[in-house]
DNA sequence: ATAGGATGTCGAAGCGCTTCGACAGCTTTC
DNA sequence: GAAAGCTGTCGAAGCGCTTCGACATCCTAT
C-alpha cells in the first residue's frame, strides 16, 4: 500500500506539501504541483481512507437510511437510492447504506462513531422516532419526505397537496364531477407516513372548491383486493366516471377490471395515476399520471445535504412541484353523466 | 465525542484495557469488563471508526457495487441489496453503496484507499472488465452473477442451467410438446449477462433430450412488443402450448394477450414464469415459477466474504437450486395437440 | 518452598493523514 | 535600500485507536 510519504520521497517533497497538493488548501508551485501530481501517478497513489477520517475528522461519506419494509413500491426507492449515490459521487462523497432496521440505533452509531458525515432518511414517518436524534445532534442530515413537524429540519418530498389538487383538476375541467381515489394500502395511512394523508387532502380541498364529488378508498393492490375495492365504489357511486390511483399494484388490476366490465378507457371513464414515469408507460393503457420524481428527490437531498456540509444552506423544506403529464387514460366525461 | 481515553479514565483503567473489552482479544476479568463497560453506557462511547480503520487497517466495510442501468429488474436487486446490508450488520459490517457508473475505477478506488475490506459485485457480464483487478488485488470479493472464468473468483448464483431445465421438465411432464420461451430483451442478450443464456442452454438441453420442440424469442417487455412477439409465435408453432417466460415485464401482457385471444390459463396453455415470488403471486394468475432468490443470493454472498475475511473459506462457484412453485398457470396439456 | 505457567493489566509505539506555525526567499513600497 | 508583505515549503504535533511486549499476581506442580 503507497502511502503519503512514499509520494513525498519519490517526488523529493514533504508530506505536508503533498498533502496541501491534494487538497488545495495551501498554494504550491506549478512545477511542484506536477511533481507531486506525477509521482502519484506513477505510484497509483490511493489516500487512506481511514487515516484521512481521523486526521480532519471527516470521513465523506454520507448515510443513507431505506426502509426495510418492502410495502412501499420498491423501484422508486431504488432509484432515489442510487440518484444519491450518483449525485454524492460528483461532491466526493461516498455513501453507506443502512437498512432501516436497526431504527434509532443506527442513527446514535453513525453518528457517535464519525462513520458518515450527515445522513439522509427515507420513508419518514409523520411522528418518526428518529427525528429527536437528528434535532438533538449537530450532523446535518435530510429528510426524504415529511414529517408532522419539520422544524429545524431539511426536507425534500414531492408536493402531494399540490400532486392531488392537479388529479382533481384535471379530471373536473374534463368534465368529470363523480370521481373516486383508489388509495395505497391501509397500512400505509395506519403508519402515517404523510405523503397519502397529503395528496388526499390536496384531492379533497380542490374537489371541494371544483364542486366535484369524491369517494376515497384504501387498496391493497392485487387483482382480488381491488376488485373488490371497485365493485364497492361503483356500487356507492354508480356515475363514477373518473379515478384517481395512488398505488402502482393496484393500477393494472384496475384496468384489468374495467376493461372486462365493458368500461372503455378513457371513452368511458378516465384514470388518473400517481407513479413512477415506468408504471405509467409500461401499464396496458399509458396513463395520464403525475411522476414521483425519484432521481430528483435523490439529487435535491443530497444538494441540501452537501450545502449544509460546506456551511452554506439551512433547515428548509423543499417541496417538489408536481407535473401531470397527460396521456391515453384520461378524456372528456361521457355526456349524460350526473 | 467521548474518546477511549476518557472511558478509560472514567473506569480507573488503562486504555488498552478498555481496548481489549471491546475486541475481546485478550482475556479480561468480569469485574473489570463490567466496570468498563458500565462506564461506556453511561458516557455513551462510540469508538471512532476512522480511528479504529487506521489502526487495525480494518474498516468493516463490504462495498456492494450495484449497476447504474435499470433494464434489470430492479426490486431483485433491491431485495439483494437489502439482504446484503441486512446479513452484513449481523456479521459487524456495515455497506457502502457504490454505483457501476465508476466502473473499473471504483474498485481501484476502494482497494487503494482502503474504505472497504472487501466487495459484492452485482449484476456482473460473462467478460466483465473489473475482473482482471479483482483477481490482481488480494482483496476478497464475490460476485453476485456468473462471468464466463470462474477461476480465482468466489460467485453467488442461481442455478439457472438447472432453472431451464426444470422448467421444462414441468410442462413435458404435463404433456405439452410445443413450448415457447420468452426471453429477455435483446440487449439482456447482446450484453452477454450470463443467465439469459444458462437458462436458455438449460432449457434447450432438456427439452432435446425429453423430445420437446423449444421456440425461444427475446421480447423488450411491455404490451406492443409482447403483442408482436406472441403472434410470430404463434404463427411460426400454432401448436405451442406452454410459454416459460423470463422477464418479468412480459408476464402480465403476456397473460392480457392469451385472455383476450380466448386462450384460457392453464386449461389452454400452461404458462411458467422465473421471476421474483410476488411478481408470481400479485399477477393477474397466480403463476407457476421458479422464483429468483433475491434475499438467499444476498445473504450467500456476505457470508462467503465473511468468510474470506476472517481467512476460512475459499474461492468457489454456489448455485443456489431452483425450487418450481407449481400454482394455477399450469395445467396438462389440452388433448389433441402434437 | 519455589520454579513455571496462567491470567490480567499497563505503557508505548505506531497506523497515515491533516494542519498549524515557522521560515526562507521573493517582490513590493516609499 | 530597509521594512513589510507574499509565496511556497517544511517539521512536528496529534487525530483515537490497536497491539505488542513487559510485568505483576496468583495458582499449580514439583
Amino acid at each position: 500500500m503507497v502511502t503519503l510519504a512514499e509520494v513525498a520521497q519519490h517526488a523529493g517533497v514533504s508530506a505536508s506539501t503533498v498533502s496541501y497538493v491534494l487538497s488545495g488548501k495551501r498554494s504550491i508551485s506549478t512545477i511542484t504541483r506536477q511533481r507531486v501530481e506525477q509521482s502519484i501517478r506513477e505510484l497509483g497513489y490511493h489516500p487512506n481512507a481511514g487515516a484521512r477520517a481521523l486526521a480532519s475528522s471527516r470521513s465523506n461519506i454520507i448515510a443513507l437510511m431505506v426502509p426495510l419494509r418492502t410495502d412501499m413500491y420498491v423501484p422508486v426507492m431504488m432509484e432515489i437510492a442510487i440518484a444519491v449515490a450518483t449525485t454524492a459521487r460528483t461532491h466526493g462523497y461516498d455513501v453507506l447504506l443502512l437498512t432501516g432496521e436497526e431504527g434509532p440505533d443506527a442513527v446514535r452509531r453513525v453518528t457517535g462513531s464519525g462513520l458518515a458525515d450527515a445522513m439522509i432518511l427515507m420513508d419518514v414517518e409523520l411522528d418518526d422516532e428518529r427525528l429527536p436524534l437528528l434535532r438533538g445532534t449537530d450532523q446535518p442530515s435530510v429528510l426524504i419526505g415529511l414529517p408532522a413537524d419539520t422544524t429545524g429540519l431539511t426536507c425534500v418530498d414531492l408536493d402531494f397537496k399540490a400532486t392531488g389538487a392537479l388529479c382533481v383538476e384535471h379530471l373536473a375541467m374534463l368534465g368529470h364531477r363523480d370521481i373516486a381515489v383508489i388509495g395505497e394500502a391501509p397500512a400505509v395511512y395506519e403508519r402515517h407516513t404523510g405523503f397519502a394523508e397529503r395528496t388526499l387532502d390536496g384531492l379533497r380541498s380542490r374537489a371541494q372548491e371544483l364542486g366535484v364529488r369524491l369517494l376515497h378508498r384504501p387498496c391493497e393492490g392485487g387483482y382480488d383486493a381491488m376488485a373488490v375495492t371497485l365493485a364497492r365504489i361503483l356500487d356507492e357511486r354508480p356515475g363514477t366516471t373518473g379515478f384517481v390511483v395512488q398505488n402502482e399494484s393496484a393500477v393494472e388490476p384496475l384496468l384489468a377490471l374495467l376493461r372486462q366490465q365493458g368500461r372503455a378507457v378513457p371513452e368511458d371513464v378516465s384514470v388518473v395515476a400517481v407513479c413512477p414515469d415506468q408504471v405509467a408507460m409500461q401499464a396496458s393503457v399509458r396513463l395520464t399520471s403525475v411522476a414521483i420524481p425519484a432521481q430528483e428527490m435523490g439529487r435535491h437531498a443530497v444538494e441540501r445535504l452537501v450545502a449544509k456540509l460546506d456551511g452554506r444552506g439551512a433547515d428548509e423544506v423543499v417541496l417538489i412541484a408536481p407535473e401531470l403529464a397527460v396521456r391515453a387514460s384520461t378524456g372528456p366525461a361521457p355526456s349524460g353523466t350526473s
